[in-house]
DNA sequence: CGCCAGGTTGAATGATGTCAAGAGGAGTGG
DNA sequence: CCACTCCTCTTGACATCATTCAACCTGGCG
């Protein structure tokens, strides 16, 4: 088993995929494809629901399944040169995990859930086939392998740059669509740590401040704030 | 002119492509092309050599044409939200340019070149019209994206991550095929800094101590150096 | 109730940023 | 050929920020 001992069983198979009732089939990399082919392709992917920091594949390892994520959010990290795990990104609903299996054989992450999620498995080989059938598809390939550049790059330029307010101010932007992060996408410190590249206590003790200086409320699991503030911060 | 006025002429044409003495036709992203095909390509791919620093194309600005880099280095940069300008990863010989534009058609980065730098304009629109017809195109154009992946995951992992010694050193052996760099892929101390998000001094300083520990030294433009050493460095 | 994972806080230390001054080299024009 | 300027790199002194190691708090859960 790949997952750490203390988060128990790491899968739970849901079912089979239904994708008229998929809240992110526009989005997802099958979405394109006509409606008469769905029901084919659903034989043979599974959606499959995951706990909150279990494991859904690990890097290095020999990979045949692609995974669309329906709900909540993933975590692909590498381990770094010097020993500690790196997040070199996060993957939201609608984003595909595993297309460098297009490419190759192997996974290049570890992808771990960070809070409850499921996503779509699906077989390799049923895409490499599609691929060769269906221009859509063809093209859905393409803008998500554009979209896994653009999420690479939005990490570079938005969580490696500027000082630790800086960055964990962009990041709650990044998870919150309006003034408050949603409960159901919570990031405990040390995720956020390794995903900002500083340490747990600085995000802490971070957060804590910005608490004291009246810009942030933490309500159970949800950030509050005004957008206006933490944009400030986060251009500096 | 989209160059900067310190930097003289941006781009003088050389001549037509000339595919059969190219010397990254394997690597480069029309090189699978079947050789009848190349003829036709040609008439319409120019080679275009860019003086150090000279601008390729501008970040935000509609984009007409994909480059491939034939020697030299390139840097992809974007302007950060604090103002400042990060260098987001670099291109090296057979990479490719402007893939953004295949799913859009805007560039998304600045590109600049770190020194004399020789490139092929190839239009967009041969490489649209070619991708229908050519499923070796499709695979290259699939195995660019990926290497581009690869290199904003490679920036990440290696240049956000440790302390300003540990990435210094990951630099140089990335630039470094041997133990030594090559003179004609030289970097300033100012690029160092964008690419590691570090300032100037911060770089400069390490540089100067790296050479009185006697772990390095600098000829010219050029930085020798026992691999060993900076590896053991680098993993920390 | 007691344990434990997650979070907070303090004090000391180390690393990096900032501002400022100056050295050296390459190119230019007189 | 020299004086000049501009660019790049170096170095110092200091302020600021982040890390480290440690202690402690808290709420959920067996």
């Amino acid at each position: 088993m790949t997952v750490k001992a203390r988060h128990g069983i790491p899968a739970m198979k849901v079912g089979s995929a239904d994708c008229r009732s998929c809240p992110v089939r526009k989005l997802g990399l099958m979405g394109p494809l006509a409606t008469s082919s769905t029901e084919a392709i659903q034989a043979c992917v599974d959606v499959l629901h995951f706990r909150a920091h279990a494991r859904i594949y690990s890097e290095d390892t020999a990979g045949s399944h692609l995974y669309s994520v329906r709900s909540g959010i993933v975590k692909l990290e590498q381990d770094t040169p010097s020993g500690r795990t790196r997040i070199l990104r996060l993957a939201m609903p609608g984003d595909t995990l595993g297309l460098e299996l297009m490419t190759g054989f192997r996974y290049k992450h570890t992808a771990q859930a960070l809070r409850a999620t499921e996503v779509c498995r699906i077989p390799a080989v049923l895409v490499r086939e599609l691929r060769e059938s269906s221009a859509a598809l063809r093209e859905s390939l393409q803008i998500h392998m554009q979209r896994t550049v653009d999420a690479a790059e939005f990490q570079i330029a938005q969580f490696c740059t500027g000082n630790a307010q800086s960055r964990i101010a962009r990041l709650l932007l990044h998870l919150a669509p309006e003034d408050r992060t949603d409960g159901r996408r919570w990031i405990m410190r040390e995720d956020m740590a390794a995903l900002l590249g500083v340490t747990l206590e600085t995000v802490s003790r971070t957060i804590s401040d910005m608490k004291r200086q009246g810009m942030l409320e933490e309500c159970g699991h949800a950030f509050k704030f005004r957008r206006g503030d933490l944009e400030r911060i986060a251009g500096s």
